[in-house]
RNA sequence: GCCCUCGUAGUUCAAUGGAUAGAAUACGAGCUUGCGGAGCUUGCGACAGGGGUUCGACUCCUCUCGAGGGCACCA
């Protein structure tokens, strides 16, 4: 249980003991929203409820917050937590966290070290992350690389709070991409692809004539030596490669298409046979097999959820795409709610949560989510550039990694939210790499590091603290708050998706230790103080390289 | 035409319907006989525009303008 879910509790409470009083009338209690101040002045976190329901009774809001602040404050063992509550105008309900509370996160931290921030959040559900999953004709773009690092650090997240994750990737080595890449290698008429890989491929194929032979040759190899190697360098580590092909070769599609029919979702129209997906809210209907009796990319689609769902049995598939497959969300929600896979997911208890994921229409607790990244664009010599594989004028992430570290790349695609235009200025991220807030973070660890080193401390061993207590400082207290919202950062995150709070905390957090470092010495004489700094210290590095972990980005020790 | 995602300091990005809209970078001014100055302190600087809902709007609704994406028997 943590703090914020505990206050909230409390907060009910104190709403129904003043409802039995007849203090409050007998209205239904609103969603508690707990606030966490920008201001330091207004508290570790704070309510806005006594306005709202100061609304409900036609009551002065202050009034109201100060009725439920005495409440509160009768609330046994809250005097531990919280060193006082406030009622201040227009109505909050301001909590400040005691010394005593903080002291003791101190000590979680350094007894839990790496462990430090998980949650039982997930309480064992298994959860599958599915991204890039570009088509293997060609080498990884720079878009795919925005999909890989928020895929990769999402299902991190969700680990760290407990969920049982797995990353995917799923190949399209079936379909008609596969023939157009042998096509562009044999560079006939119904070429497609081109670039340097293509040449080489060429050169590779030159004795061979079969189109579709070729191209599920190239595609092997595009997967091997171009998509995974990129994966490797982006510290993406997948723990299933899921071939499409493979669906096909043991009837799955075939299989799933009779489900289908059995279950009347299909019809058949112009010689080809319909999906029913606006029975499922989709704006229409979709073809699963087409008049000349091959396949549409959504019926492997819905053989690879049906593996999903019945054969790995995972509660709950996040899949990550480009915002170019929109168009595709709906027919894929349809089919598998029609496949019997909707609503299976749980229901959040936080009301101001799901308030959120009403918005997100996507995301309606299906036990299908689709996260649409906005797209990259590409920005050189000051000029945009098309991303196109098609075209041969795409940049593929290969490029950018030989001109930036994977910690660079990855920092600066996580930095911006899912659903914002990107813009990738090549010159600039090149210019900026050394003034990158990363190197910021980074350095904030290897300091700590070299402090530690100079104070005796074994990074490895366990440091346990004695006189937190003497931690008074202003910038000793901010720095400790700081290590405190991790746990909070975690939770958000692994509930709204919202993956650039990481390295935006990562940024605060650092931007404290460091103000700290400049007006705290650690390494003084008084040995009580000394130990005291240096379990903050210490206490610090672990939370900052949690939070790099989570990022998939390093944590040097020395720079 | 319809549907999505956007429009915030010069630039790249933040901000759960809450309190004084934050960072980074750029530009200006300071800080070192101390543990890593790749740091710290400080100044300048923004909600595309008009209506509306609300005690309270960058956030919700609506219109206008602007950007990107999607509307296949392609994947």
């Amino acid at each position: 249980m943590n703090l914020r879910n505990e206050l909230k509790i409390y907060t009910e409470k104190a709403i129904k003991n003043l409802q039995s009083k007849a203090i409050f009338s007998e209205f239904e209690i609103p969603n508690i929203q707990i606030l966490k101040p920008k201001e330091i002045a207004n508290g570790d976190y704070a309510l806005s409820i006594g306005m709202e329901i100061a609304k409900i009774e036609k009551e002065n809001p202050i009034e109201v917050a100060n009725n439920i602040k005495e409440e509160l404050e009768k609330i046994k063992g809250i005097d531990k937590i919280f060193s006082h509550i406030e009622a201040v105008n227009p109505g909050f309900v301001n909590f400040y966290l005691s010394q005593e509370f903080l002291d003791k996160q101190i000590k979680t931290i350094l007894r839990n070290k790496e462990k430090f921030g998980n949650l039982s959040l997930g309480r064992n559900k298994k959860v599958q992350v599915e991204f890039i999953s570009a088509n293997p004709t060609g080498p990884l773009t720079v878009g795919n690389g925005r999909g890989g690092a928020f895929g990769d650090t999402l299902a991190n997240v969700l680990a760290k709070a407990g969920y049982r994750i797995e990353k995917a990737y799923y190949i399209n080595d079936y379909g008609n991409q596969i023939n157009v890449l042998g096509h562009s290698i044999l560079k006939d008429a119904e070429a497609k692809y081109s670039g340097e890989y293509i040449d080489e491929l060429a050169i590779r194929f030159k004795d061979e004539t079969d189109a579709y032979s070729i191209g599920k040759k190239a595609a092997k190899i595009i997967l091997d030596n171009n998509i995974k190697k990129t994966t490797d360098r982006l510290n993406i580590h997948y723990d299933e490669w899921f071939s499409e092909r493979t669906l096909y070769e043991k009837k799955e599609v075939e299989k799933t298409i009779e489900y289908l029919k059995k279950k009347g979702h299909t019809y058949e129209k112009d010689g080809a046979i319909w999906f029913r997906s606006s029975s499922f809210g989709d704006e229409r209907d979709r073809v699963i097999v087409k008049s000349d009796g091959t396949k549409t990319y959504l019926a492997g689609d819905l053989a690879y959820h049906r593996y999903k769902f019945e054969t790995k049995k995972f509660d709950k598939v996040i899949n990550i795409w480009g915002a170019d497959h929109f168009g595709d969300v709906k027919g894929l929600m349809a089919g598998v709610e029609a496949l019997g896979h909707k609503g299976k997911w749980e229901n959040y208890l936080f009301a101001f949560i799901t308030k959120i994921l009403r918005k997100k229409w996507q995301r309606r607790g299906n036990s299908l989510e689709i996260v649409l990244l906005q797209f990259v664009s590409v920005l050189k010599d000051g000029k945009p550039v098309k991303m196109s594989k098609r075209l041969g004028t795409a940049i593929a992430m290969d490029d950018l990694l030989d001109e930036l570290s994977s910690d660079v790349t990855r920092f600066f695609f996580l930095q911006k939210s899912a659903n914002t235009h990107l813009n990738f200025d090549i010159d600039l991220a090149k210019e900026q790499s050394e003034k990158n807030p990363i190197f910021y973070i980074q350095y904030a660890h290897a300091r700590i590091c070299s402090v530690l080193r100079n104070g005796g401390i074994d990074l490895n061993k366990k440091k346990q603290i004695k006189n937190a207590q003497l931690l008074t400082h202003e910038k000793e207290i901010f720095l400790l708050r700081q290590l405190l919202k991790f746990e909070d950062v975690i939770e958000d995150t692994a509930i709204d998706y919202q993956i650039h709070r990481i390295p935006q905390y990562a940024i605060e957090l650092a931007a404290a230790f460091h103000q700290f470092y400049n007006d705290c010495h650690c390494l003084v004489d008084d040995e009580n103080i000394r130990e005291a700094r240096l379990s903050l210290l210490l206490a610090t590095k672990i939370v900052l390289k949690n939070t790099l972990d989570i990022m998939g980005i390093s944590a040097p020790e020395k720079m």
